[in-house]
DNA sequence: GCCTTATATTTGGTCCGACCAATTTGGTCC
DNA sequence: GGACCAAATTGGTCGGACCAAATATAAGGC
């Protein structure tokens, strides 16, 4: 993210993460596109982009006779990715919500898949576990095979909400966990039961045993982020001192 | 929405509606600014300002060479009000998906509420379900009560990634449905069960509870949506002819 | 004819200076 | 103290200009 290397992007972040900081008060007057165009050295215009750009996320309402900071939790969710990036680690509590909204959804789509898909699709889907199924242990071999499931599970749930969501919680967080080198790890033991619950859900067209198995999933992912980043927390703060 | 009327929300509200109608291939080349200038006959400053919104959206992609339409379904949730708005009548499929999707968030949110909620926040709660309950039957009354109850939850509740979610879903939804004037009937009898679940949810502690009767209570409302939109297409249908 | 290379064109990113309309601000007057 | 009016501020838009990168085009070599 950001890797857009252009001023007003520049500028976008920096005032995004001081609004996210919570430099300026909810309802706040933002200072003036001049004001920052001259703090900036840019040029009004870049500055404008920028400000559209907040405005977009819902950190700020532009409107003639000035611009006002908004509440942080009436945002978007594109916040989520910079606002878990803030610190050296990623705040512990948001990881957990996000896992279990994360999960929540993956569990409806599950259920979905085997609720609109046809046989022939349910048969790929089974296909594809059994592939993961053969590279279970190594953990990075496993991920695009994981995710090609993933996205493939969403086609058949044929749900563009849950798949909009998911496409903006994805750019948000896998990302920041990859960045800040939080990998959780899952028992072995645990991944195999959850393949054969799913397995079994698609073959016998059970969408509540492969919500259910997912679910499990997400709340053994839950228990695991946080101790990987609990572990990451102690080992950063060790280096501190 | 796009009640600001300003020349570049104009415009990008103009070619995200083309965008959505797929007049454009995805990955195709999309006019160049100057172009887009010159058809809209504004100047190229806001043009730019209307790509950065649509850029935000995920339905295109700036790069230097010029910008590439993208996927709808690899855009942000932010489209699928003006998606549902494209035609004359809410579109079934979507309206569906979207009750379903909403339904599991506030699922999960009434059963972080119990869980994460302390006693004097489940009083306030069940206090505010005794409110509503008074007024059932009148429908526009209940609804300004039932939302406070829903934002209070989710205060209590305290998932930001689920409020953000809800934010976005709320923005785009409510207002089309009410601009569309679709308005699902629920049953007294099963509105009542609902509040008289919650109640009991709340008092003693029991997120499923809680969680179950709100996942049923949007079912009964995907049911009774659809009925609403099909009679809506039906008397559209018979005054075109 | 096909492929590579060099050139010209297009495109996005940025800047400047200017103007308008609406809001905000400050002072004045009652 | 409150209502009213004028000046300063602010966002919205315009036009022209320049740069660097990417694209399309023409020229050259095989």
């Amino acid at each position: 993210m950001s890797a857009n290397n252009t001023i007003s992007h520049e500028i976008a972040t920096t005032l995004r993460d001081e609004i996210l900081r919570q430099q300026y008060r909810s309802g706040e007057r933002f200072p003036s596109e001049r004001d920052l165009a001259g703090r900036f050295d840019a040029s009004r215009g870049a500055v404008r982009e920028a400000l559209s750009q907040l405005e977009q996320l819902g950190l700020i309402r532009i409107l003639p006779g000035g611009a006002r900071v908004q509440a942080v939790d009436a945002a978007s969710i594109a916040i989520l990715g910079p606002l878990m990036a803030q610190d050296d680690f990623p705040d512990a509590a948001l990881v957990d919500q996000f896992l279990q909204t994360f999960g929540a959804l993956i569990s409806l789509t599950a259920k979905n898949a085997v609720d609109n898909g046809n046989r022939e699709q349910l048969n790929q889907l089974e296909d594809m576990i059994v592939e993961i199924s053969k590279l279970a242990g190594d953990f990075e071999a496993m991920q695009p095979k994981w995710r090609e499931f993933l996205d493939y599970m969403a086609t058949v749930a044929d749900n563009l909400v849950v798949r909009l969501i998911c496409n903006d919680l994805k750019a948000q967080f896998v990302e920041q966990m990859m960045k800040l080198g939080v990998k959780p790890e899952i028992k072995k033991k645990s991944l195999t039961l959850l393949l054969n619950s799913l397995k079994l859900g698609f073959r016998s067209k059970d969408g509540e045993l492969a919500a259910c198995a997912m679910q499990n999933h997400f709340d053994e992912l839950r228990v695991a982020a946080a101790q990987a980043i609990s572990y990451k927390m102690a080992s950063f703060h060790k280096e501190a001192v």
